[in-house]
DNA sequence: CGGAATCCGGAACGATACTG
DNA sequence: CAGTATCGTTCCGGATTCCG
C-alpha cells in the first residue's frame, strides 16, 4: 500500500486524501451550495439544517484554509460575510455530482424514496 | 435540505448514504482490490498493511451484508474464504477510479509526490 | 486460517451559552 | 450577524483474547 506524508499525517491512499479535505458530513453540502452564487453564514445555517454553529464556521475555516472556497467580509453594520468558490473549489464539483449520482442510484436499488 | 431514514438512520445527503455503504477508511481500498479477482482473507490483511483484523473483519462483513462483495467458504482443511465482487460492488468501481483521480490532482496541488 | 467478542482511549461531534 | 468557548457525549478504531 502506497503512503505519504501531509502536515506530519500519514495517509496510504488517494482516496483518503480527498476525504481529509473534502469529506465529513457537511463540506460537501457546503461546497455543493456555494457551487453557484454567494452565500452568507446564516443562509448557509438555514439550508443546512443541522449543522451546528460549532461544526459550520469550523467546516468553513478549514475550506477556506485548504483552498477550496473564499470569505469576503463586507464592513457593514452588522457585518456581513460572504463565501464564494475559488477554482479549486470548482474542481470538487463534478467529483461531488458523480457521488450524489451514485448515492441516488444506491438509494434506488434499495428502495428508498426523497 | 432533504432527508430520509433507512435502517432507522437518518441521512441528509445521496452523498452522506453512499458513504454509510462503503465511506471509512477501508471499504475502498477493500472494493479496489477485490474488482479483479477473487482475493482471501490472508492476502488483504497483508496488502492493506495498517488494518487490523477487527476492522478488516469488520468491514468484510459489511461489505457482504450490502451486497457488494459475496463470501465464498471453501471447506478445506485449514478452511479456506475467498471474496469476490458481486454487479453491485462493480458499480461502485467507477466512482472510486473518480475518487482517486481527483485524490492524485489534490496531491500534485499540494506538492505531495507518492 | 479466518475470524468474533470485549475493553478502552482519543478524536469527532452536538448543545448551549456567550461575544465582537 | 457571525462566529468562540466550554462542556458532555458518541463513536471510531486499536489492542487483546478467544474460538471452530
Amino acid at each position: 500500500m502506497p503512503q505519504f506524508l501531509s502536515n506530519n499525517k500519514k495517509y496510504y491512499t488517494p482516496v483518503e486524501y480527498v476525504f481529509s479535505k473534502i469529506g465529513g458530513t457537511y463540506k460537501m453540502p457546503i461546497l455543493w451550495r456555494v457551487k453557484d452564487r454567494a452565500w452568507r453564514y446564516s443562509e448557509l445555517k438555514k439550508s443546512i439544517s443541522n449543522v451546528s454553529d460549532r461544526m459550520l464556521s469550523k467546516n468553513l475555516k478549514e475550506l477556506c484554509d485548504d483552498g477550496f472556497i473564499s470569505k469576503t467580509i463586507i464592513p457593514e453594520v452588522p457585518v456581513k460575510v460572504e463565501y464564494t468558490m475559488t477554482e479549486r473549489g470548482q474542481e470538487a464539483i463534478p467529483i461531488i455530482s458523480v457521488l450524489r449520482d451514485y448515492g441516488f442510484s444506491l438509494m434506488k436499488q434499495d428502495g428508498i424514496k426523497d
